[in-house]
RNA sequence: GUGGUCGUAGCUCAAUGGCAGAGCUCCAGGUUGUGGUCCUGGAUGUUGCGGGUUCGAGUCCCGUCGAUCACCCCA
């Protein structure tokens, strides 16, 4: 194959049958916000490059993943590697005008420059959804009840998929007790978010400046401070989300800018990335605002990679894809007679006209051909013209039952058709 | 950035160092105007690319590009 006949590393090409993916998942993100009173939104796919260097620390991992580059005036320009600045930006600028708190939800393309992999592109599509100008637990209980009925709407239940509930604040007030300055205390969150990965001895090294060790980080996950949690848990069990919910202290995710309830949805069987990530994060706006703004803010971003795994491993799942995928046409017109071609033409107008999804052959075919054809495309009813006009033939593909019936009295059958 | 595995038809994959193949897809037929199955026929390859070893390389060796998985990090 030659390089130029395929896509960049990372990159992904959208054949038909993948656009359909990925329009079940963009709608089913959408239909699912919507019900939740979310708002749409997008912004730009380039943003100024200090964007992003003023939001994360210098060094970030986001930052090292950077499509960055100058623009033709020099100007120092990046792809977007995520939402949050950009959202910060917009509403820090219009924050007046819009009442509070503001629900609102974009899906959106992303790049990141890092090594492909499972679950990892270079490019990626991601639903991002936010509460702003609310810091109480309602708000985060509302956007993590949303997190889950995304879930629930992809056919995912219980036992696919749970989320992993943890809370910033209640690290920070264990820490700041046991006597950890601002660098220690991210020293630890950065340990704590190793446990599971690295060696414990590895680990106390890390430590040891802090004055803690791996098994005091151990016991405060174990004891669980729940009150932490208590009135999210509360707001969520009166949904009836209880069940999809975890709380799990050793949730304390990379980003640096979270500053309470963070959380993020793993498939139970835990043999995928996180298939969603977010939290709480008070003080960006401000910061990004050069203190002009302050408000609360909390929000999570789902990725389109990883979900698509776990929606094809998923039999509940991968059966609503197929349904949404199965979309039929709605009338195929055949041109049984050549010379009746105006005709037709004028019947498949009409159709199109009245909604109704209608196809047919461009160039002259045999019958058995143009039944074929629609057959092949799903159609639910075939219009035959040919030389009986002005009657034309209507037929059901399912059932095989064919009427004859006067063309100028179509368009009201055609009308039952769209109701099936 | 580090390491492992793998590159053969549009797709999924075969081929002990010895004639590059199968299934699916696609195209064309299967008697005058009726479809899913079925039958027949057909098309498609510088075996990723470049070198080397060999009488002979898809197969072995080196390089390169790409894919993929893991580390890292996260959607």
């Amino acid at each position: 194959m030659c390089a130029l006949m395929q896509a960049l590393p990372g990159f992904r090409d959208f054949y038909p049958e993948d656009c359909a993916r990925r329009n079940h998942v963009i709608e089913t993100w959408r239909s699912v916000s919507r019900r939740y009173g979310f708002l749409e939104f997008d912004g730009p796919v380039l943003e100024s490059t200090d964007l992003y260097r003023k939001k994360n620390e210098e060094g970030a991992e986001i930052l090292e993943q950077l499509y960055s580059f100058a623009d033709r005036g020099g100007r120092e320009v990046a792809l977007r590697p995520e939402m949050t600045p950009t959202l910060a930006r917009m509403v820090a600028a219009r924050e007046k005008h819009y009442r509070k708190p503001m629900k609102w939800f974009c899906v959106s393309n992303f790049f990141r420059h890092e090594r492909q992999q499972k679950g990892r592109l270079r490019e990626f599509l991601q639903f991002n959804a936010d509460i702003i100008g609310e810091s109480s637990p309602q708000a985060d209980a509302e956007i993590i009840a949303l997190a889950v009925d995304l879930m629930r709407a992809f056919g995912f239940t219980a036992e696919h998929f749970v989320v992993r509930l943890s809370d910033r604040k209640a690290w920070m007030e264990f820490l700041q007790s046991r006597g950890c300055d601002e660098a220690a205390c991210r020293t630890v969150l950065a340990c704590a978010d190793k446990l599971e990965r690295e060696p414990a001895e590895k680990l106390n090294a890390k430590l040891a400046p802090t004055g803690l060790v791996v098994d005091d980080l151990k016991a405060f996950i174990a004891a669980g401070s729940p009150g932490a949690f208590a009135p999210v848990l509360e707001a969520l069990a009166a949904r009836g989300l209880s069940g999809f919910v975890q709380p799990d202290l050793s949730i304390v995710r990379g980003l640096a800018y979270y500053t309470g309830v963070v959380f993020e949805i793993f498939d139970r069987s835990k043999s995928l990335r996180a298939l969603a990530g977010g939290g709480r994060y008070d003080g960006l706006i401000k910061g990004l605002s050069d203190g002009a703004i302050d408000l609360p803010a909390i929000g999570f971003g789902m990725g389109d990679v990883v979900l698509g795994h776990l929606i094809n491993e998923t039999p509940s799942a991968s059966e609503k894809l197929k349904a949404a995928l199965a979309q039929t046409s709605d009338v195929y017109v055949i041109i049984a007679d050549e010379s009746r071609r105006a005709e037709a033409l004028q019947i498949v107008q009409t159709c199109r006209e009245l909604g109704l999804s209608t196809d047919f052959s461009l160039r002259p075919a045999k019958i058995g051909k143009q039944f074929q054809e629609a057959e092949h495309l799903g159609a639910c009813h075939a219009v035959l013209v040919g030389q009986e006009w002005p009657q034309v033939k209507l037929k059901h593909l399912a059932t095989r039952s064919e009427e004859a019936i006067d063309h100028a009295a179509l368009v009201p059958n055609l009308k039952n058709i769209k109701l099936r």
